[in-house]
DNA sequence: CTGTATCCGAAATGATACTG
DNA sequence: CAGTATCATTTCGGATACAG
C-alpha cells in the first residue's frame, strides 16, 4: 500500500467514526486533487504577502498595496489580486471617478486564511537570524567538503 | 511618509513601549529585508508540503517522502530538502549501508514552522470546494464581459 | 537507494510602453 | 489611478543519463 492510499484510508476511517456525511476526500498531498492545485496557487510569495497586508492594514487601494507590498510589480500585483478575487478571498470595488479609485479588501474566507498566514510571516521575521546562522554553518561545513 | 516607513515606526514604538533591547527591524514586507528572502524561500509549494509531511508522518526516508509528497520529482525534492536542511529546519541523517539509507526529520524550528503551516493545508482542503464555486461564478460573470 | 549533472521546453517575472 | 499588452530574461522543473 502506498503512502497516498494509507492516508486516504486514515481519513476515511476518521470520517466514518465521526459519522460525517461529507467524505473528506480532498488531500493537498495528492497530485491530482483539486486542493493541491489550490494550495499551489496560494503557496505563493505575492499572494501570501497581499493577504497578510490586507489583514494588517485593512481595505487598500491598488497603489496602496503596491507601496505596502514592497517590490511587487504592477503586473504581479494585478495577477495575484485577480486570482484571489476569482477564488472569493478578496473583493475588488471600483468607485467610478476620474481618476478611478479601486479598493481591495478581504472577504470572510480571505480573513480566515490571512489569520493563518500572518503567524508564518511573523515566525519568519523572528527566526530569520537563526536560519541565516544555520545557513552560514552549513555553508562552512560544505565549503571544503572534500578534505581529510 | 510611505507605508513601509509607517510600518517601521509602528514597530519601533511597540518595541520601545515594551522596553525590549532587540529592535524588531526585520520585515517580510520590505523588499530588501533578509526576512523577505527567507519568506520567499519558504513560501514555496514543495517546501511547505515537505514540512507538513514530515510533521504528520515523522522521520522519513528520501523515497518515502517522494511517495508521500505525490508528484514531486527527485530533483525538486532534493533541492527543497537541501534548502530546508541548510536553514536548520530539517536534519539529514545518513546510515552508511549499501544501499544507502538516508532519513530526514524536523528540527525544532522546522517543527515550529510546520505547526503553523499544517493548518493552512487543512484550511485549503476544507475550502477548496467553496473557492472552486467562487471561481465558476467569477468566470461566468466575466465570460461575456462586453455586453449591454 | 540516494543522489548529481545536464539538457531543454515551459512558466514566472521584470521592464517598458500604452490606454481608459 | 489602475490597469493591459508586449517583449526579454530568468527561473522552474521534468526527463534522462550517470554515480557512490
Amino acid at each position: 500500500m502506498t503512502t497516498q492510499e494509507q492516508r486516504e484510508q486514515d481519513r476515511q476511517s476518521e470520517g466514518q467514526g465521526a459519522g460525517r456525511g461529507q467524505e473528506q476526500a480532498l488531500d493537498v498531498f495528492a497530485q491530482l486533487c483539486p486542493s493541491r492545485a489550490m494550495f499551489a496557487e496560494l503557496a505563493d510569495k505575492w499572494s501570501l504577502l497581499i493577504l497578510m497586508c490586507l489583514a494588517e492594514l485593512g481595505a487598500q487601494r491598488f497603489s496602496g498595496l503596491q507601496r505596502a507590498v514592497d517590490g511587487v510589480s504592477r503586473k504581479m500585483l494585478t495577477q495575484s489580486l485577480r486570482t484571489l478575487e476569482r477564488d472569493g478571498l478578496v473583493r475588488r470595488t471600483v468607485h467610478p471617478q476620474t481618476p478611478p479609485r479601486v479598493v481591495y479588501d478581504l472577504l470572510s474566507p480571505g480573513r480566515e486564511l490571512a489569520a493563518l498566514v500572518t503567524p508564518i510571516g511573523r515566525w519568519t521575521e523572528l527566526n530569520t537570524e537563526r536560519m541565516l546562522a544555520a545557513r552560514e554553518e552549513f555553508d562552512a561545513l560544505h565549503a571544503g567538503a572534500a578534505e581529510e
